[in-house]
DNA sequence: CTTGAAGGTTGGATCAGCAGACCTTTTCCC
DNA sequence: GGGAAAAGGTCTGCTGATCCAACCTTCAAG
């Protein structure tokens, strides 16, 4: 018979026999809710839905809804109060971030990769798409991080928005949802790296230049600038990171 | 207390608790093999690896991994032979295509920009990464694609070829797996419209443009190609499916 | 005609998740 | 002051997916 074998194919079929990690509800409770934290788009002193309309929302039973928020109770992202008028609450202060994993730092080009061609793919559908009153809404963040150029940890969470409030521009929920994912394995990866005031003012201009292309629909200035706002991050890891 | 509630919040919200779908082992091995199959990543008359050094690859129970392969093969994807000498093999010929699911056409619009960021994405950082001898193969593809202008079902899995390798100029595992992720979503949206010999000769024509600008490292003109690429298969469907 | 390599079968153990009832705490409001 | 309501906290039983490990059946190579 004369049959290909699969084993003895390119490497293109690694990734159709890569291993079968399936998550669970319980860790994809834990890592949509944390990192959502974690990206400030649940700030301190949120409060969450109620544990009975919660699980309804996620389609997951109360047990295991109570699992992932008794995790991040006891690492500190949100706390409990109980009675009438009480709650689950985003804890304010959040507990400091952890260093970067061991895994987490071996595909770290990986991530950039990702996130270049995510933002930048973004970046020109928005500047095709953009409506005059979403881009208003980005112009005001951009305002709003001027001030904030001395305390990354007030920045960094605008920042986040800025950039999934520029994938809201192209109206598409897949889209809105990747830029979250890679966003949150970049937060894993910044946080523990100096961000001087002049390296924010700098990123910020980008953000500025940003808006105009996409108010202008300048596709390929967007996607020229976005490259570039990238590429400033990448060299900062580049330089202090492993295995470059 | 002045807090913020988080249903009252904005719609970026809505993906952070929108329901959780933890898919299983099961139903992902069957997702990954089925793809595999369907794309022609594996073609009719592939022999799989056998099942016990399968699931071992997978890192799943061999039962698990058998129930995938059952479902698979009632489904006329696979067909296994017993004794020595024996395996599972893609079944050759396959079954024919079932049409698109209503869920699969409802959101048709957001794959479809889902597929414009990643691949323009991945053409932009293919560009200025490729390797003469990856575009090479490339190149190659696109002349063998010229033979096939007339036969879509043998067009096809060559295309997806194309688009893959170039995901794989990238030299990134997670750039891979999102075109391939993209072109089984694809699948089900255009195996089943027609596909005259002239707009593949234009499609491919574009592929010829595209390989070009690859090799010059000219990343605008790579963007620009690969879009209009990708608008043509967008308009074609527009005509075709609901809500445009 | 033996042997080895493959798919096919079975049974038991484990664990995640579901469902739903019930308990405890706290505040609002009559 | 005293319910009633709204919240988190607890318990128990059940189902289904998965794993593990052994065993059976087929069949071609040697």
């Amino acid at each position: 018979m004369t049959t290909t074998t699969a084993h003895e194919a390119p490497a293109s079929l690694d990734a159709v026999f890569a291993p079968v990690h399936s998550q669970t509800a319980f860790e994809e409770t834990v890592d949509r809710l944390g990192t959502a934290i974690k990206l400030g788009l649940l700030p301190p002193g949120t409060r969450l839905p109620a544990e009975r309309e919660l699980c309804a929302r996620l389609g997951i039973a109360r047990s295991t809804l109570r699992s992932a928020l008794v995790a991040l109770g006891q690492s500190g992202h949100l706390r409990a109060t109980r009675g009438r008028g009480g709650g689950t609450f985003v804890a304010d202060p959040q507990p400091p971030a952890q260093p970067p994993s061991p895994e987490v730092l071996a595909e770290w080009r990986d991530v950039c990769d990702g996130r270049m061609t995510v933002e930048v793919g973004i970046a020109v559908l928005a500047a095709e798409r953009a409506q005059p009153a979403g881009v208003d809404a980005l112009e005001e963040l951009v305002i709003a991080l001027d001030d904030l150029l001395d305390d990354f940890a007030a920045y960094r969470p605008l920042d986040v928005r800025f950039h999934v409030g520029l994938a809201e521009l192209t109206d598409s929920p897949r889209l809105v949802k990747q830029m979250t994912e890679i966003q949150g394995a970049m937060g894993a990866l910044i946080s523990h790296i100096a961000h001087p005031p002049e390296v924010l003012d700098s990123a910020n201009d980008q953000h500025r230049r940003l808006v105009a292309a996409v108010r202008r629909h300048d596709e390929a200035l967007a996607a020229r600038v976005m490259a570039e706002h990238l590429r400033g991050t990448e060299h900062v890891l580049a330089g202090l990171l492993p295995r470059g």
